[in-house]
DNA sequence: TAATCACCTACTAAAGTAGTAGGTAGAAAG
DNA sequence: CTTTCTACCTACTACTTTAGTAGGTGATTA
C-alpha cells in the first residue's frame, strides 16, 4: 500500500507548473531539472497527461507544457487517477469482472469500501492551488 | 496503491477467529477452508500475526489460533500495520534513512503526510468488532 | 535548415507479490 | 510410545509491477 514515483512525480510536476505562468509553455527538461526527476521517466508520465488533457503540450522551440485549466480547477484525485492507474485500493471494487463471488458474505468488504471512499474524497476535496500555499492548513488542523 | 492479499487475507482471517468461541483454538486448515485461501499461503501470514502476539497458536490435536484477546480490542490498524508491512504511504514518512533532501521545500508533502494521517486513523478508529455486524454502519453514513 | 521540443515504442533491471514445497517441533490421543 | 495432528520454519519459484533507459519520429520556431 504506497503511492508510487509515478504519482508524485506527477504531483511536483503539476505544482511546478501551477507556479509558473498559466499561459507559458515550460520545457519539460527545465521542470525535470527543477524537480530533480529523471528526464526520460517523466517524460513518459507527461505524455499520459497530456493524452488525458490534463496538461497541453506544444511542439518546437519556445514549446513545451502548461496547464489545461487554472489550478484551482484540478483536484489532487483527477491527476492520481491518471498517474496511479485507478486511486481504488481494490480491483473488484471498480472492476465488474474483478468482482469475487464472496462479495455479499465477506465481512470485511465494507471496510475496504467505505476506507475507499474516505481516501478518494479526501483527494478530490483538495485543489492543486490548495498545494501552492506555504502554510499546511489545507489538511485537517491537527499539523501532523 | 493497492492492498494486498497479504492484509486481506489477515482480516478475514480474524474475522473468522472473531466470530468462534473466544477461547477455541480453531486449525488454521478449517479457516482456510472456510474462507477460500491457499493454506500454505496463509499460513505464513499467521506465524507472522503470531510472533506479533496477535493471535495464539498451540501446537498438536486440538491445536490451531485463537484470538489473543477480545475483538473490541484490536483496531484494523494494528492487524494491517503488521500484515501490510508499515501501512505508511510513503517510506520517507517513516523512515528516517529514507527522507529526502527534498523534504522542506517540496510543496507536496504536506498532501502525503495529511493523507497518511487520514487513513491511519480511520483504521485506528475500527475495532474486529465492528467488522462482525452486518450493517455497515462503522463507516461514515453515506452508505457507500 | 538547424535547433528544440513533444511524443512514440520498445526494452531492462530490480523489487514486490502470491503462492508452493518440504520439512521440524510440540502436543494429544490411541 | 507411536501415530496423528497441529503450528512453525526455510527456501524456492513464477508472475507482476515499478522505475528507469534508449533511440528514435514528428511538429514548430528562429
Amino acid at each position: 500500500m504506497k503511492i508510487s514515483t509515478r504519482g508524485r512525480y506527477a504531483m511536483r510536476v503539476m505544482v511546478n507548473l501551477a507556479m509558473n505562468d498559466k499561459d507559458l509553455f515550460i520545457p519539460l527538461k527545465q521542470i525535470a531539472n527543477e524537480e530533480e526527476i529523471p528526464f526520460k521517466y517523466v517524460e513518459t508520465i507527461m505524455t499520459d497527461l497530456s493524452k488525458n488533457n490534463l496538461v497541453i503540450g506544444k511542439y518546437g522551440k519556445n514549446g513545451g507544457y502548461k496547464l489545461a485549466k487554472d489550478a484551482n480547477q484540478y483536484s489532487v484525485g483527477e491527476i492520481l487517477k491518471i498517474t496511479e492507474n485507478e486511486l481504488s485500493l481494490l480491483d473488484c471494487l471498480i472492476y465488474k469482472e474483478k468482482a469475487c463471488p464472496r462479495t455479499q458474505k465477506c465481512k470485511t468488504m465494507p471496510l475496504w469500501q467505505s476506507l475507499n471512499t474516505l481516501i478518494i474524497d479526501y483527494l478530490n476535496s483538495i485543489s492543486l492551488m490548495d498545494l501552492l500555499s506555504n502554510n499546511q492548513e489545507f489538511n485537517f488542523g491537527d499539523g501532523i
